[in-house]
DNA sequence: CGTCATTACGGAATGCGTAATGATA
DNA sequence: TATCATTACGCATTCCGTAATGACG
């Protein structure tokens, strides 16, 4: 069968056409070198060279060969060295998760580190809600996903991505878009677009912990999940919304925003989730990056 | 070193991800199967596979090496079946030199019948006059030419490619354009726009040869090189000529032709010539070819 | 305790290098 | 006769297969 040593002997000879320098660029004797290449011939069985003892010329044959030889050992390098690359986690590709309000502004700045830190590596994106992401990372169709926490599946584990305060989202023209911020106690009249208990359990519970212990709840009007939806709602005056500061980004017409003050100023969280041991050595640098992000 | 063994071995495993069931497929057992894994994994100094005695699954580096691995295995094996293919001369390329006037009917004919008899066989062609073709054989930039005789370089072998008429190139208004012949003797009067001496020399022998012994020779008021000029010049009454049957092809309008009858009926001939002792195999299915042309 | 990957070990084959041979100008 | 590819031969290494070991359910 044929073998990569015959393919370098061959090359050699076939560029030097002279066994001699061949096997001297090959440090080796010229008889071992004859022989990997007469084996070469036997193998395919097909003469490659014309050689006396006083000239070494290439068949047609051989001529057709050469080329794909060099190729072979070229793929053969370039194959050792990219999976050397994808073990080390400077290569490869990282498929992730994300949830609809992450992509507003902090994926992109993710993907742009990472292009930076690691050019030879491949974000493969998937939106997903969170539940859905945990799915996908126990069935290894996704290897980390960005999620809300919390993470309490056993075969996960996670580590906070980003935490972000809250905005209050109002209509344009109403009377609260003149103030600088506002505290709960500006709410407590107020209806407000709110979020599906199933399908957006994070901001739900975020939003019935902050109220929790008030003397007067607000008004729930509406339960929505995807923010742009409840954007939506706000801008024709159904009500007011709590929302992640990185709505802001979405520039949506008609709708203001104004900063929460809260005990806890940062309370919308970020996780990155990836399945407990998991062997993806892309996934540590991914990790270190996220650390460092500001 | 990299080894296909190996790559065949770790490509049997990462399918059946199952030493026993791909040691079956590839007719061993597992030990050696075992350390043929081990070996690459070291030379690659990579883990490709995670395995505990219960099962067996891929790493991010193992999934990106797989299919580099099947793509050398599936070149090495195309690559030894063309270059089979080549050495038996089923497939590979021709480097093949013609004259100008082969190219209007004979070439063409010869182009098709190489690719319906062998459809892997790609002719590269280069049209040169005899002379230059020689040279190119000899250099071996062609690999054989379709020339005019004589061959008579030792280190060149010829054998006869086509033999065809000549005709009478006459302007269309000639006198004799209503003949359904002519001969020689009909031509001693006129005036014959002939060939240059050296660089055509062999239809310049030819009409002298054709003419020698007669009482009065026709008088030759041009000599050229190239047949579609001659036919220029015929057509803008400068003077008959005599050209190979195959520039009836050119339907150059203006210039009629008119059979010629003479003693040897296709005294035209053209040779196809190759280096001596020439070992591309491709040669001989090609000198079969032209000998089974009309 | 059965399955499955790995380690241990003995024998065969492969591959290197040195020395001898053969062919060519 | 000098050069250069090939054949001959001895030695070390590699690699297979059988047998034993070890891990995991």
């Amino acid at each position: 069968m044929l073998d990569f040593s015959q393919l370098r002997c061959f090359a050699a000879v076939a560029e030097e056409l002279h066994f001699g320098r061949a096997a001297a660029r090959l440090n080796m004797t010229q008889p071992p070198l004859s022989r990997q290449i007469q084996v070469l011939e036997r193998v395919l069985d097909v003469q490659l060279l014309d050689r006396t003892s006083r000239s070494v010329r290439l068949t047609a044959a051989g001529r057709s060969f050469l080329p794909e030889a060099l190729r072979i050992l070229r793929l053969a390098e370039t194959a050792t060295h990219v999976t050397r690359q994808v073990a080390a986690g400077r290569a490869g590709v990282l498929k992730l998760g994300f949830t609809a309000a992450s992509a507003y502004d902090f994926l992109p700045r993710l993907v742009i580190a990472c292009r930076n830190a690691m050019p030879d590596v491949t974000l493969s994106l998937r939106e997903m809600v969170t539940k859905d992401q945990v799915e996908a990372i126990l069935s290894g169709q996704i290897d980390a996903g960005l999620i809300r926490p919390p993470v309490n599946h056993p075969e996960l584990e996670a580590e906070r991505a980003l935490a972000e305060p809250l905005v209050v989202a109002l209509p344009a023209g109403h009377a609260l878009v003149a103030r600088h911020s506002l505290s709960l106690d500006d709410l407590h009249d107020a209806a407000l677009v709110g979020y599906a208990p199933h399908e957006a359990s994070y901001f739900h519970d975020l939003l019935v912990g902050l109220f929790a212990g008030g003397d007067r709840q607000p008004r729930i009007v509406q339960q929505l999940t995807q923010i742009h939806s409840i954007l939506g709602l706000v801008r024709a005056g159904i009500g007011l919304a709590l929302v992640p500061a990185a709505a802001e980004c979405l520039r949506f017409e008609g709708v203001a925003f104004c900063p929460l003050d809260l005990a806890q100023p940062r309370p919308a969280e970020l996780h990155l989730a990836w399945r407990r041991g998991s062997d993806v050595p892309l996934l540590a640098h991914l990790r270190a990056l996220l650390r460092e992000m500001p």
